[in-house]
Formats: C-alpha cells, structure tokens, sequence
DNA sequence: GTGCACCCTGTAGTATGGTACGGAGTCAAG
DNA sequence: CTTGACTCCGTACCATACTACAGGGTGCAC
C-alpha cells in the first residue's frame, strides 16, 4: 500500500503520515527499490486510532503513551518510550491511563446529560433559564 | 473578584483569563473606577466549564458553541455566533452536539475496555498478542 | 517516449491556544 | 508614604500539530 492509499484511507494528507512517522508514532515502513514507503494494511488501524485519540483530546505524546501500552514493550523509535517494560509498568501505566480515560467518559455524559434536558425543555418549548449545561459539567468534576 | 483570584481558582494565569476575554468567551465584565476587572462568581463556572471542555477535546470554537447553545440566544459578541436563536436552532445544535458527545463516550468506553483487558491480562500475566487497544477502538468507530 | 499523477527529502509557513514581556498605574499593609 | 503585589494594555514570542512549497525522481498509461 502506497503512502497515498494509506493516508486516503484515514482521512489524512500523505504529509500527516510523514509527520507521524518523525514524531515516532507509526514505525518506518517497508520501503521499494526506489525508496518509496510500503504500508501493510495494519497500518490503516494504527493511524485511524491515532485519528480517533486526537478527536478525544488526546495530545500525540500520549497516544504514543497508549500504543506503546497496547504493543506493551514493541517500543516506538525516537519517542523517548523504550520497549522492554517489565509486566509491572505497562500495568500501573494503564490503569493511570484508565483512570484518565474514566473521568473523561463522566464529564462527556454531564454535557449529554445536560444537552439531554436542554433538548427536551426546548420540545417541551420552555424557555430554560441560567445556563445549565455549565452547572452540570462542573458539579461532575473530580479532579 | 478580581482577575488573580478567578484566575487561581480556574487553575489558570490572568493571561489566558485575558485571552478568553478577547476570544469571546467569557463576557466583559464590570470594571472598577481604576480599570480593573471585576468578576462574579458565576464566572469561575464558566471558565472550569471551558478548561474541562477542552481537556475533552473540543476546540474554543466549539466550546463556544456548546455555551451559546446553553445560554440559549445570550450571543457572544466577536464570535459570529449571534444571539436570538429560535428555539428550533437551539434544539439541532443541541441534538447535533449531542451526537458528537455520544460519539466520544463510545469511543472512550472502547479505549477503558481495553485498558481493562490489558490490566486483567497483565494480572492474570498473560502477554498480550497483538494490539487489542488498536483493534477495540477502530471497531467501535461510527463516523 | 512523454505526460501526468504520484513519490522523495528538506525546510518553511500556518493555525490554535496560550505565555511572557515591557512600561505603566493601583491598592493596601506596615 | 513607601514598598511589594497586583492590575492595565499591547505586542511578541512559544509549543503543538500540521500544511505547503521547492526541487527533484518514479511509474505507468497512451
């Protein structure tokens, strides 16, 4: 597969992808005599999450945290995040991560939640007072 | 309530309180006889609500948004998005938000599946194959 | 065998979201 | 009534994550 194919089918420019692979996050492909890149078609998952972690807030130096967690000791080059971590690290990084990922998931259902009452108050035509999507986020905080 | 003090409680500097201010997203609020801002206390909601919106991954742009739609028809002034919704546009933006926001949750619920399978395989000391967290959140995905 | 779309490397520029001055005025505790 | 912490405005700078060249080579369809 062709850097263009990959990056089309992650929605992606071919240049996203070159930037990937220099921040570490996707490893050097396979390369042709000619010395173009040759994806195999894992690579489409790998970048599609990357995508998809980016959306959810995200910075790429953890979702390098995270696939370097998921290939548990694969290591990623140049990143800093070396493979061999015993059984033990890759655990308490993943339950950090978990926890992280845990208070996300209360905050986004405070908003839907909140944007839930707000839909219905508006089919119900009632005109809702003071801002309650506000209220609810921040009294589901716990940081 | 002067700068500083909401500034200390949002967990942020005066600078990006300022900046807020520029970008429309939190009102202009009354000043001293020296100049200086002076805040109510609902401010500090307003801004937690915009630091745990972006931790969340929503741009500035859409958490301005999610707060026009919440104080339904307030209007930001220099954001574009204006007051006087009618309640029907409150209503889409708000279904089309919460779609968005439902989109993350599953998203996320993926990613903490994982993390718990990885966390319980490592308990249990298993290696893991290949990948699962790659794997679990691509099939979860529903553009 | 010549276009045209694609690929290569490298470097420079952009957008977003801050962050950090500089130079000045203000407030309040001692 | 001074001194130190705070505020004002404006502009310039920063990190992250791209994005867009420039200047060249490759692949293949006609």
């Amino acid at each position: 597969m062709t850097i263009g194919k990959l990056a089309e089918q992650c929605g992606i420019g071919v240049e996203t992808v070159r930037y990937y692979e220099r921040r570490g996050l996707i490893a050097e492909p396979e390369r042709t005599e000619s010395g173009y890149r040759r994806y195999p078609r894992e690579a489409v998952d790998r970048i599609r999450f990357i995508v998809s972690a980016k959306e959810l807030g995200f910075t790429l130096n953890e979702i390098s945290e995270l696939l370097s967690i998921s290939t548990e000791g694969a290591g990623i080059d140049g990143t800093g995040i070396e493979g061999t971590f015993d059984c033990e690290s890759v655990r308490s990084l993943a339950v950090e991560k978990r926890r992280d990922v845990e208070r996300r998931i209360r905050m986004l259902e405070n908003i839907r939640r909140t944007l839930d009452e707000l839909i219905g108050a508006c089919e119900r035509n009632e005109a809702t007072g003071s801002c309650p999507i506000i209220k609810s986020l921040v009294s589901g905080e716990s940081h």
